[in-house]
DNA sequence: CTGAAAGCGCTTACAG
DNA sequence: CTGAAAGCGCTTACAG
């Protein structure tokens, strides 16, 4: 088969290539009629413009990169970013924009990845996740102009426009639940130490337990994997006094942590209360349904492709204070058992 | 910053921009010493080729398409499609491919896709999943040319190279599993019917059934989502004669059975047992840890890819009949109760 | 083995 | 409001 080019189209119309590209872009430069007829050609052959020669002339190229910085394997049981490309995938399919996946090893493997685009015209646009406290990330895309969103707290953003939600709300509201239940001795599975946002937690969990007296507050960090979850999850409940109530920093460590307590013969909620944060479908599909921490990560993702779609355009943009994570509570939270109580 | 191009190596080397194509990509028509010195100043310059340019002259957009067939909801919480993603971006960034995401709302929507990406020069290949009973699919992108490797059965596949693993041998070895551990009234939880892999399961599990004996042997059909698998697996368990043994289609419906067998007061494996198919890491994470028809769904996409590769540049492509998922019992399965045995 | 030139299919100033 | 032309940065026959 034979693409349709714009040539085509200004032959059959008897025009010009230049009133062809006009009319189709709705832009200024041909009268009424003549674009209705360029279009009505224009649909009637099946034309497409050329993506490739498009970028070539200066246009964009109608593609946003997402850079995915978790090894393969993590990635596949971590709902977070499926619902985030989701999210996206449905406001860049309405603006004909395509989205770039590429898994990268580190910040390194990313930061070269970011400048091969660049150089190959490859994206118009970026978005980036997993912040750190110090990112250098922010600082290169900066250098190569490449526009940029980041999905993350504004303070670690570097100047780039973020949407992030506050997690510190979020945090504090677990903890005055869990505390109002009775619970004196809690812990916390925590993600990445490095991730802004688990520095961000980290510090609203201690704060929060410090401003509501509970000194036997732990946070234990780990890679996010359920393996490492379930591992910190045994640790913890061998301990002398174990914890009466977890909280976990993703639903797949906490999905791990009531595999754990089953293993151990400690009932939930009964014996042990387990939070999750990032409810996916799957918090309400275990037995029993999880606790969690929930926000509308797909349309948090939508509303990043708007941000960046703006940014692309040259349109200035604001950070966004996305509304924050609120605990759903289900069957996994109680009261804890009765001899650990005050 | 400015993009260096191939007119400034050209420059800077003192030859022609042929000549650095040329020795770029590799083809004869330079001379060893001036390739060395052209790679070496096109390195020092940190020249990456523009891909606009490189698809318009006619060469590869190195970019491969995944048109993913299920609603964004249900992608989220669906860990075969992330572990595939990883697979073949594993194997295709380390040859440079890009890997185009976008979800599709239906066939007719993914055909629609499949015509854009092809009219717009877009991408170089494309990988079809989910393949139905009849699919229009292959047809369409065996009419435009497109380089095409299909996820699933060469029953279904209409001439494109296909790569999938036997179904049928699974599904009998789990159905033949179970049978030895002395159950009799063994249900499954089935995937949509209307798609090829799902018939063939179908088909299996109840010639398996009828070739052991077992006649009370029901398959329900699902769309895959845990709420779904949920709602099923109450129904099946509440029936006069409840089954003993539960196979799903998916791991998320297994645990979402696994929630509701809890909910129920029923014990697993002890009143239960419970296979899942496709074992994600999420299956050893739950207690009981999943019985699981278990392969390597990474390593699948690879091995796809690498199809996909060698059908874009025009080498004649062999379907792949990769090896079978097996079984891996785990907690989730033991004979069934007293009452129950033959 | 090397160079000069045409062309891929668009967009966008620049004249009329 | 419209047309003719240059140019984006590559690749690839075609001469030398």
């Amino acid at each position: 088969m034979k693409r349709p080019t714009m040539a085509d189209i200004a032959r059959e119309a008897g025009v010009s290539k230049g009133a062809v590209s006009y009319a189709l872009n709705g832009r200024a430069g041909v009268s009424d009629e003549t674009r209705r007829r360029i279009l009505a050609i224009a649909d009637q052959l099946g034309f497409r413009a050329n993506s490739a020669a498009r970028a070539l002339a200066g246009a964009q190229a109608k593609v946003v990169g997402l850079a995915l910085p978790r090894p393969p394997a993590t990635l596949g049981v971590e709902p977070f970013f499926m619902e985030l490309i989701s999210g996206l995938e449905a406001e860049l399919s309405t603006r004909s924009y395509a989205l770039l996946l590429q898994t990268v090893p580190d910040e390194t493997g990313e930061i070269g990845l970011y400048r091969r685009w660049w150089s190959e015209s490859r994206v118009d646009g970026v978005l980036v996740c997993d912040l750190r406290v110090h990112d250098q990330r922010v600082t290169i895309l900066r250098e190569l102009g490449l526009p940029a969103v980041v999905i993350g707290p504004p303070s670690s953003a570097g100047g780039l426009a973020s949407i992030w939600s506050d997690d510190q709300i979020s945090m504090t509201e677990a903890v005055e639940y869990l505390v109002a239940l009775g619970h004196r001795r809690i812990a916390r599975v925590g993600g990445i130490p490095r991730l802004a946002h688990t520095a961000i937690r980290t510090r609203a969990f201690g704060e929060a337990c410090e401003r509501l007296g509970i000194t036997e507050a732990t946070t234990v960090s780990t890679d996010y994997t359920g393996e490492n979850g379930a591992q910190v999850t045994r640790a913890l409940l061998c301990r002398q006094a174990r914890p009466t109530a977890l909280v976990y920093d993703n639903d797949i460590m906490a999905i791990a942590g009531l595999g754990v307590a089953h293993e151990l013969g400690l009932r939930v909620p009964a014996d042990l209360s387990i939070v999750a944060w990032d409810d996916s479908p799957l918090c309400r599909l275990v037995g029993p349904p999880l606790t969690a921490l929930s926000r509308d990560i797909s349309a948090h993702g939508v509303q990043a492709a708007r941000m960046l779609l703006s940014a692309m355009e040259g349109s200035p943009v604001e950070d966004v204070h996305d509304e924050p994570a609120h605990l759903s509570p289900r069957g996994s939270t109680a009261p804890p058992p009765q001899g650990s109580r005050p």
